[in-house]
DNA sequence: CCTATATGCGATTTACATCA
DNA sequence: TTGATGTAAATCGCATATAG
């Protein structure tokens, strides 16, 4: 037999317009009072089950969902009417409709800035080895600079290598790349007071 | 303002389908 | 067959808007 019909036999209970006339919000614990079902209610024929829409229905609904979420009460009433529903009923699966078109959403933006986040903290790991790299770079440039300045400390006044002095100007130069990293250029001007400036000055 | 009514939403319950 | 589980439909309580 039609399914139609079949629907047709779910008396929805209508809303009873007992609205409560809205209790001032109770501030703190406002327990959620338990709802008895509605067994046979003056609404409700006994031995009524809640049954599911037809393909055909929720075709028609979804297709009106997806020209608008929002539902006007003639639209409701045209629906109704045309699928053999409750308006109640197509009230109800719009909003229920409605509810799971934003949990959705917000599972999509939850991914995106999942995948967002992934590459960040990527991204991030790259950056921190890279400045260990760096950082062993640069210590094996402090190294050099040392090395090299004791050497010529170690040269006699009339016998000054130039080879010598650009290795150590090269050193120098590269730790130049640094410029602005401040611990770079603590140790760098050390270098300069302990060592640097003294064979410079022996040289100028 | 006050009240009634309609509607929306979040949270929850209920009925039903499906699967192990 | 049955219990666990997932999901759509329905309900409830509250908020807000509007009309009278």
């Amino acid at each position: 037999m039609n399914k139609l019909e079949d629907e047709m036999a779910l008396i929805s209970p209508s809303y009873s317009g007992a609205y409560s006339q809205i209790a001032p919000q109770q501030a703190e614990a406002k327990p959620r009072r338990r709802r008895k079902r509605n067994k046979g209610g003056e609404n409700n024929l006994p031995g009524v089950k809640k049954r599911k829409l037809t393909q055909e229905q929720v075709d028609v609904l979804e297709q009106n969902f997806g020209n608008e979420h929002k539902l006007e009460s003639e639209k409701k009433d045209r629906l109704a009417s045309e699928l053999g529903l409750d308006p109640r009923q197509v009230a109800v699966w719009f909003q229920n409709r409605r509810a799971r078109w934003k949990n959705k959403k917000l599972e999509e933006e939850f991914s995106k800035l999942q995948s967002i986040h992934d590459a960040v903290v990527l991204e991030k790991c790259q950056l921190e080895s890279e400045v260990i790299k760096l950082k062993e770079k640069l210590s094996e440039a402090h190294k050099e600079i040392q090395r090299l300045g004791e050497r010529v400390d170690g040269l006699s006044i009339n016998s000054p290598s130039s080879s010598l002095t650009m290795e150590a100007m090269d050193a120098a130069a590269f730790l130049g790349e640094f410029g602005g990293h401040e611990d770079v250029f603590y140790i760098a001007e050390n270098n300069y007071n302990i060592h640097g400036m003294e064979w410079i000055n022996l040289y100028m």
